[in-house]
DNA sequence: GTCTATAGCTAGATAGAC
DNA sequence: GTCTATCTAGCTATAGAC
């Protein structure tokens, strides 16, 4: 066997960066190939089940990202909870590259032909709310409490990354994300 | 000359449901053709520059609807403060159908070749955020609070609109829409 | 103004050599 | 595992009859 061009972590993250920007039916199979710079048909060796898998794959990579990396984080416990939050905080600013990133699960949550992602979407979605509703008990809110702060607090990441993108102002999600950061201090 | 099948508005109430489900590249004139009860070569005669004109319309009567109807509501100063909060916000829940429907500018705000439609999007974000700063001045809130509010309002919409939707939880939207009305009570 | 028919192209996907 | 070449379906868009 020849060896890989690019190995599976560095496809999977060129082909987020095009999913990302494009969504599942903006994203052509040409543009992902020049992006990663394999042909169209080493992607569908890599990916036998084609554009879907491709999408799917996204949505896995990011998924196991952000649970090793930001909810990981959240519950270190060998960390203060001021340094379990300010490295959360930190994880998050770089997955959405302060700003500039749109949100996969938003990204991939329009689509034809009925809802293909919609259950890994959904999933990811409660997983970042039960981060959050981990954290806020470990801060001694009450349950109702931590759960109404998680909603609200998935609320102002997906509509601050909106309105960022819309109205080409990166400090609205840098504010949003320093409110947050008081809400749990 | 034969007489329209579908008038102007009724048309464009169609493709705006198109479009808003499925995003720029995900709706096809087939589709649109489909739900508009018009062939393909009508909805051509009707908009000759295409799907762009299609979309970018779409983008256009919305944003007269939301003027003549949400913004018209705050302001009407045959009102009270508080009819014109309480009248406004009923039309907020008719664009987004209690959370049902996805925002136009947000669907529209994914899609191909450079950025077709930014500047409209761009614009009709920044008109909603003027409304809602002027809702804040006119009930005495300093500039400063009127602006704070008025983002934070537009953030609380669109990311409930996006937590209702990957959730299934309707109950996200019209809770952040009371929330939305003690702000400005 | 609406329609049928079709042009021209590009999309996703596959076959088979190396 | 990657590549060139190709298939087929579906896309946007147009021509021309009524």
């Amino acid at each position: 066997m020849r060896p890989q061009k690019v190995n599976d972590e560095e496809l999977l993250i060129s082909l987020t960066k095009v999913f990302r920007e494009r969504g599942y039916e903006g994203t052509s199979i040409k543009e992902l190939s020049d992006l990663t710079g394999l042909k169209k048909a080493s992607l569908y060796h890599r990916f036998p089940n084609g554009k879907q898998e491709m999408a799917a794959s996204v949505l896995e990579y990011i998924g196991k990202w952000v649970a090793d990396n930001i909810f990981h984080a959240f519950t270190n416990e060998a960390d203060t909870y001021k340094t379990r939050l300010k490295n959360g905080m930190f994880q998050i600013r770089k997955l959405y590259e302060g700003g500039k990133n749109p949100c996969i699960l938003k990204a991939l949550s329009t689509q034809n032909g009925m809802e293909l992602f919609h259950q890994s979407i959904s999933k990811g979605m409660k997983e970042w709310v039960a981060a959050f509703i981990n954290l806020g008990l470990s801060m001694e809110f009450t349950k109702q409490m931590a759960e109404e702060k998680a909603i609200q607090t998935l609320i102002d990441i997906q509509g601050s990354l909106i309105l960022s993108k819309t109205l080409d102002n990166a400090t609205i999600f840098e504010s949003t994300l320093k409110k947050i950061e008081n809400r749990y201090s």
